[in-house]
DNA sequence: ATTAAAATAGACATTGGTGTCGTTTTTGAT
DNA sequence: ATCAAAAACGACACCAATGTCTATTTTAAT
């Protein structure tokens, strides 16, 4: 009698994988990206994967949940700075990071939500709605603070305006990825938009 | 001697087979569809199918082809109503068409774009390159019209608005293709941006 | 009606991946 | 050192799709 086997070790294991993972997606994309790949790319068996994950699919999303934990909402952090300071301070952090190479990942999923949807006709994927949404209230609420410290007056809905910036920055990603930076000329993009939600908010001074 | 058959035929066959293969494009997106599923759509042999096109990315392009040539850019015809009208029906024409579910082929585009260069790393596609860029020249130059008739005073300049439309639609498509009209909330961010591009546009009156 | 080229059919070999399963190795408690 | 459970291995049977190739049918000019 002895049961067997450290329990962190697995746990390890699993983490190096999605790793591996998370590189073929990178390189590949989703749907390109095989089982071959990943195991080939993680030094391991065939076996011994199949003993973590049940296919390619399932590695995606463990991968996605690793990632959602790593994802401080910005927001959420009370911040120091002044309103306006603050969500200019974001503005320019997207901005860096549509410009930057790492954006690959974030377009892995907006292959893998798109790919999937096309497939299963009709229904929205419940999780990916949860995310957006979580997005979507950590800005709302952000705005709303703003409006309760009197420093901005907005003249149009908190949620409104929330959804308007997401649209915007997700067809900005969307486009520099697929068209290069100098062609969506991003700056001259993101110059317009501050200059929008200046209209929009009335930030006080 | 006798060289043989029809020169229309072929081309009208052809014609067939793409639209057979929009069908099931539109089912099933690009990546999961397959030479076998068009072959059924269109109800043709193997043989046959091969002597049209060599592979499932030829057969995609020519269709690409095709639906740019039906593709008439609307600010290209000129406006018999004021700059203000012309612009307002244009950005109703595009919501109509998000929420619309023929919006669907437009995102297998999408996904044709992103996994193509997802795949073939770190280089644009020229083709999508010239036309986001036609798409953009229309924009700008239908500003610019609007300038030299005294209609709008704009704040930014023509092609970083013209640009910055562009990507706020396409990131608005983009979600409410994954999330459902009901999380993104269309309408009330159409009625943002129309609000801030009367802001930044400066339309007379 | 004949005929040769073109168009179509569909069987086939091949490829590239999947998930399973029996075997071997490693692990750590005793 | 022993031992049973857990973990890792990798061969394998299977599948779905591809593009090719030979045989058959259709076409329209004669």
């Amino acid at each position: 009698m002895s049961p067997k086997v450290n329990n962190q070790y697995k746990r390890n294991k699993e983490l190096e994988i999605l790793q591996s993972a998370k590189n073929v997606f990178i390189r590949k994309g989703y749907l390109k990206a095989t089982m071959q790949d990943i195991i080939v790319e993680a030094g391991i068996s065939r076996g011994a994967i199949y003993s973590y994950f049940n296919n390619i699919e399932h590695i995606f999303e463990e991968l996605l949940k690793l990632e959602d934990e790593k994802d401080i909402i910005y927001f959420e952090i009370e911040g120091l700075s002044s309103f306006w300071d603050q969500l200019i301070e974001w503005i320019r952090l997207q901005q860096r990071n549509i410009v930057s190479t790492n954006n690959k990942f974030l377009l892995c999923k907006t292959e893998f939500f798109l790919t999937k949807h096309l497939q299963s006709n009709k229904t929205y994927n419940p999780y990916v709605i949860k995310r957006y949404e979580r997005l979507v209230s950590s800005i709302t609420n952000f705005i709303d603070r703003g409006i309760e410290k009197k420093e901005i007056y907005p003249l149009k809905s908190s949620k409104a305006i929330a959804l308007y910036i997401i649209s915007f920055l997700d067809g900005l990603m969307l486009d520099t990825f697929n068209l290069g930076m100098e062609v969506t000329e991003v700056n001259d993009q993101i110059d317009v938009v501050i200059f929008t939600l200046e209209n929009i908010l009335c930030p006080i001074k």
